[in-house]
DNA sequence: ACTGTTTTGTAATAAAATTACATAATATAG
DNA sequence: CTATATTATGTAATTTTATTACAAAACAGT
């Protein structure tokens, strides 16, 4: 927790001129960290004393200490204390709030994420026979995602959002394919289903879903993400951007397993758009 | 550019004292922010005021004021110095390196939005008659995304991913109707004649693509992104993860703009998933 | 080797933060 | 409802820290 959090949180025990300190950092945080602590003691309207005395209440070693938390707080810009979007934020609010909730969440996913899985499975994904990517609803983009990443690397990809289609996929899949199944709660029914079909036919199947959830227990590997998801908004939100990341890595991971030689093929990949683009430099047709 | 970088970058121009204190402040950011003047000269074996003149060559105020930057440089834990993949990687180190560039993506696409241009956008999109969003390639899959929200929001949307579907939609579009055409380039030529076909129907065309790019002419509005891609992957990975951040905030905006009474529908479509999933009290089935 | 310039250090000064202590406010028990 | 204990706050002294002014040293160009 960052101290702006920490004054926020601990705002009802403070006494009255902690307070008065209190209000005046988070009116404006950005001068505090630029003023001694005469000037916020008398724009508080308390002694310098009790601005000393407040800093240390939230476990700084002192003015300048907490200074020193208080722009790092402020790093990125000035985060909102609460980055839930609410009613009345305007599109300014909502906007940052988005893309630090977004961060955020991303941040803890970094901390959680299992590197050994992800390792396991690239090596599942490098020897694969065939790679199959199965989403349903908005684990659907994802999927489509991946398909639209490991496609380039000329590997036998597909990717259905079709639960039949999942479902012939599935039952036709055999020793040495591989088939992801995205799903952020791990509960959807029939994706339970195509993970169970496909690992009675040996495949090896790999679950981007929650942890112990019943789709990772139909898994042979299960990478779990176990983002924040701001339930206020009813739609899955920084939960899709983390599975993105995570794609993005596994796609990274393959490609650097595959070595150097393999990376030229990718750059071929991506010069054969340019006849589908305008020129770069001749932007004026 | 941050203090770290810019004692990095601006290694040369400094004289050899300060040189020396350049080095111990490198050797240990950490360090230097909890050091007093006199404990860093005294590392660096100069002067007092010869660090006070470092700091003042870097355009801080002095030496509190240095200590303010830099703490806020290294606000995000230990950033990697060098964000980029690289051959020698392990698990570890990608998956790092991953996160992190793809967090400092969304970092400068935030402050680099147009919040004017998103509440436009949103004000377009909650009069809309009907919403399509286009996109190709990798872009596709945001526009399925994109689908998969508004679809909540039980308005009139379609997405293609198919250029002769989008073509006949663009053609049949009309006044009231808007397109949303999505590209990290913004130079794929037929999604460019896509948004010029929709804008000769009167429709009104949202570009989410770069800036100034052939596709962002033919728009009625832009909402570039111009987020720093990693080339060397030959993949599109932070700039659709942007994409799809904005995504999320013009659904949010959406929402927003429409009341509370509208965000219960959006809990209803939520709650109508239930059926197609296991309960997530109930899990040992 | 001389002169002007830049760099660096020493010592004095100024600014800022902290401590010790006193006073005021508040709460608690009788 | 008063006396007393406790906590909160302020004043003034002290200490720490940073800055300035100036002098000495190092250096570059002639």
């Amino acid at each position: 927790m960052n101290v702006l959090e920490k004054i926020v949180s601990s705002v009802n025990n403070f006494s009255k001129s902690e307070r008065k300190v209190a209000d005046v950092i988070l009116a404006n945080p950005q001068m505090t960290i630029h003023s001694s602590i005469a000037a916020l003691a008398k724009m508080a309207d308390v002694s310098e004393p009790t601005v000393n005395r407040f800093c240390r209440r939230l476990d700084t070693k002192g003015f300048p200490d907490f200074k020193l938390h208080l722009a790092q707080s402020l790093a990125n810009g000035t985060p909102y204390v609460n980055r839930h979007v609410e009613e009345e934020d305007g599109p300014e609010a909502y906007t940052a709030k988005i893309f630090e909730s977004t961060m955020a969440a991303l941040d803890t996913a970094r901390q959680r994420v299992d590197i050994n899985a992800i390792n396991r499975a690239v090596d599942v994904l490098t020897q694969a026979k065939k790679i199959s990517f199965f989403g349903l609803g908005a684990s659907a983009s994802v999927a489509h995602d991946a398909q639209n990443k490991f496609f380039r690397f000329n590997v036998p990809v597909v990717c259905f959002d079709d639960i039949v289609m999942q479902r012939m996929s599935a039952i036709n899949s055999s020793d040495g394919d591989v088939v992801v199944c995205i799903s952020h709660t791990g509960r959807t029914k029939n994706l339970c289903d195509i993970a169970a079909i496909a690992r009675e036919n040996d495949a090896t199947v790999i679950g981007i879903t929650a942890y112990d959830s019943p789709l990772a227990r139909e898994c042979t590997l299960v990478l779990s993400l176990d983002v924040p998801e701001d339930t206020d908004m009813y739609m899955p939100m920084a939960s899709r951007v983390a599975q993105l990341v995570l794609i993005d890595i596994l796609a990274t991971g393959f490609t650097l397993r595959r070595g150097s030689k393999f990376r030229e093929n990718l750059k071929k990949v991506k010069d054969s758009l340019r006849g589908s683009r305008f020129d770069k430099k001749d932007l004026n047709n």
